[in-house]
DNA sequence: TTGACATTCAAACGATCGTTTAATACAAAC
DNA sequence: GTTTGTATTAAACGATCGTTTGAATGTCAA
């Protein structure tokens, strides 16, 4: 039988997969510094030198899994809240919350994956390095742009860019936190992050927000 | 001159307490493998085997930040919330946030020291040692507690303790975010974080987090 | 089979790590 | 002056770090 040059393997850079897969649970968990070489490729079952043959070097590594992880993974997670939102007739401002809450709590991410995607950019801003500014370049700002785009509509006109500016960055804080901090919560509530409770929990985040941001609406036009 | 054994000096463990000054930085920026004894001990001025002689070792030196830095920084804020407290004659749910929110945000603490004292927990949060159960134990814990007691009063009775400590976390989430977020909020909002601005904050918080429990009380009692 | 190329491997490099040691400096007590 | 105990110092320890090297292995085309 003659092997088809579409079917032939990937040449596959299984390798450099695995070395980002793991490195990056490694490095949330972790920090940079606290992980060493030989962990890594230890976990991505390869050689010491595996490393620095696909990426130079470790720092070279941390930006990969920035590039070819964490971004990727923020879009997966912003096209699942467009999709949300455009698989509905009208979109109110509660539709846009839920949307990027589920997005983000409930979404295409596994739990395990989300909370080492947030650790990774807490430790960022922590102690940035030069992805921190690729990815408020390339994710960050402009979702926040999109936000305010989709709910600037939903408000009066005189409502000052500042307010709805911190509206969206206190409706996100919320998202983020029980997305990181599920450790104290599950700590201080005695309470399992089970789908039951998770779902609750995005109801609140909705009600919540919204409920912010109709206050601010009626301040604003009195 | 005869002296007094009370105007002795505390035969001053100063070196002490430099390591432990410096070294809560250096943890909070970078992390605790991130930064070595020798990098410690130059900041602080000493010798580098002063870690050794004060401390045991630098893991130990770590949990001592957190025993006799933070964990006491914790109790002076919430010293400053509860003194904001109890010199009004009647406390509302805006009073409660207000405390925390400026207690957190523009209390005691400069805003170097919030900073990397945010930064620590997020890194406790990320890669748990013995300090974060301490932590939560000692400080987090009761804190929710308390608030929990005095909200409580305020709200219907009959509702479900899982809404209230949903609120409350909520609250706090967007208290914390303003608190260690800075750099990303000032790189999307073009927006220095300065007295005037952080007063915007802080009455932004107050009013979306009132808003957001009234509607729960609202919700409630239909 | 041969040659070219990509990948993996074991071994070693110098540098830096946390920690230990033993000598020294210094002040107060006797 | 001598003793006592605390504090500081320089030097060294073995371990581990990131990285480099050069040989071994596998793969596919010619």
């Amino acid at each position: 039988m003659e092997e088809t040059t579409s079917v032939k393997q990937p040449v596959t850079d299984n390798t450099r997969e695995r070395l980002l897969d793991r490195s990056e649970i490694l490095f949330a968990h972790k920090g940079f510094a606290a992980v060493s070489v030989r962990e890594i490729t230890g976990s991505a079952n390869c050689n010491l030198s595996a490393v620095n043959y696909y990426f130079g070097n470790k720092m070279n590594l941390y930006i990969s899994v920035f590039k070819e992880r964490w971004i990727p993974r923020m879009k997966q997670v912003r096209q699942y809240a467009d999709d949300y939102l455009s698989s509905r007739q009208t979109i109110g401002i509660s539709d846009i919350i839920r949307a990027f809450a589920k997005a983000f709590l409930d979404g295409p991410i596994t739990d395990e994956e989300r909370i080492y995607h947030f650790h990774l950019m807490q430790r960022e801003i922590a102690h940035p390095t030069e992805a921190l500014k690729m990815v408020v370049d390339e994710i960050i700002h402009p979702m926040h742009k999109d936000i305010r785009g989709l709910i600037k509509p939903s408000l009066p006109e005189n409502l000052s860019s500042e307010k709805l500016a911190l509206s969206i960055f206190t409706t996100i804080s919320m998202i983020l936190y029980f997305g990181f901090a599920q450790p104290v919560i599950s700590l201080v509530m005695d309470q399992k992050f089970d789908p039951a409770f998770k779902s609750r929990v995005i109801d609140h985040i909705v009600s919540f927000a919204m409920n912010g941001i109709n206050g601010l609406k009626k301040e604003e036009t009195v």
